[in-house]
DNA sequence: CCTGCGTTCTTTGTATACACTGATGGCACG
DNA sequence: CGTGCCATCAGTGTATACAAAGAACGCAGG
């Protein structure tokens, strides 16, 4: 593999991690000495990380870990309801209503897999990744799911402020199931409506828990200060 | 001005402007060449108009422009009404009346700057610009505005398939005069509402005046087969 | 004549040296 | 003692040399 790629997604997953946090500044030749590699990769893998919104360029002088804090979730899930809505109109108007009975089925009984010992829980967040895949296939918008690609880092990252209690999951699973339902019946008044009402019960949730870990994930101003 | 910056506006207004036809190599050595730097800022360049979705990297060899066509047209739009009926819905929730009263204004006396001598019709695209622009800044959302910026690109791109003939702009300006007296009255279903009409006829006209010009844009595959 | 392999060549990927710019600290002067 | 200027320096911006990988072409064998 390519040193700049491996650079890219080592520092990417360092700061959707929280790894690096909010204002960290990334300077190229500590970077360089870090992952063993050249200035020139770094360069490349920064540009990337700038371009994707994890990064800013510093007023000239290095780039830093964007910042995202609660008011930023707001933001991000107005731009998510608009993308995520229109894409279950869509989907429910172009979708394969087999594709979609299979996967509400899924996901009306998701409540099994939360049963299990995985603390991870991955294969209910496999199953909802399976929707999410379904729905973009079925739109088949290239600039649409490019911008929901776009739109899922963020979401990603500032998803690490919450914690998931096995109850809202059970919910959720419910509510993309109605999602599903919706799209498989064709009806994308359904979908779109199904769609708002999970978005804003997850959007409650997740400021409901972040509240309470946010005041520790409160960091030093960036650069050691005595 | 970074030798960077320079090369990637160069590109970057090659590739709107048509001037790079889709399918062209964007070779690293001939481009440093021909702006007169070296490969290093032609590449972080070359990064940037990629992420931008301008150009795309060819399986390991090189990068080249991006196709646009009609077919993309379709799905261009789509993710364009997504975006700008969400973003006309919340500036009338959130815009200042006043602001809006006087776009609506300007854009319904629009017909008057039509008929000056401009050619590029600059007086009209500022006013359209401006409702944007208010709109963006009503909507206060920097994700929002960035998915917008991030499609602008490709729509400014693919209107250089067609002419804007008079009457098509004197009803565009009615259709965002109405945008904007919904959006001054606060009143988000119809400001979303007459965004999807406004969207709806730009679409159908650009497909009906693309279609005739659109043959004589099919260029060869990319390099000289003789 | 077609096919498969090997060589060569073009083009990108990486490293590194050098230039330049903006910041920071100290020193001198008011 | 405060302020402003200058020097030093850290760190990025650019150029270039070298390495590696992929593609195209030609040649040989079937």
């Amino acid at each position: 593999m390519r040193a700049s790629e491996r650079a890219y997604a080592a520092l990417r997953s360092d700061i959707i991690e929280w790894r690096l946090t909010p204002g960290t500044v990334l300077g190229e030749v500590e970077l360089s000495e870090r992952l063993g590699v050249s200035r020139t990769p770094i360069r490349e893998a920064l540009a990337k990380l700038s371009a994707e919104g994890l990064a800013q360029p510093q007023s000239g002088r290095g780039v830093v870990v964007s910042e995202i804090s609660l008011d930023h979730l707001d933001e991000l899930f107005e731009l998510r309801s608009a993308l995520e809505c229109r894409a279950a109109e869509l989907a429910a108007q172009r979708g394969d209503p087999a594709v979609f009975r299979v996967l509400h089925e899924q996901l009306a009984n998701a409540g099994e897999l939360l049963t299990s010992e995985d603390p991870t829980r991955h294969d209910y967040y496999q199953l909802v990744a399976e929707l999410d895949t379904a729905v973009d296939a079925a739109v088949g918008n290239h600039y649409l799911n490019q911008a929901l690609k776009n739109l899922r880092v963020h979401l990603v990252r500032v998803r690490r402020l919450s914690q998931d209690n096995p109850a809202r999951l059970r919910d959720a699973a419910r509510e993309h199931a109605a999602i599903a339902l919706a799209i498989a019946n064709g009806n994308s008044a359904v979908a779109s409506a199904a769609t708002t009402v999970h978005l804003d019960y997850s959007l409650r949730h997740l400021l409901g828990t972040a509240a309470k870990e946010l005041p520790q994930l409160r960091f030093p101003p960036a650069k050691g200060s005595s």
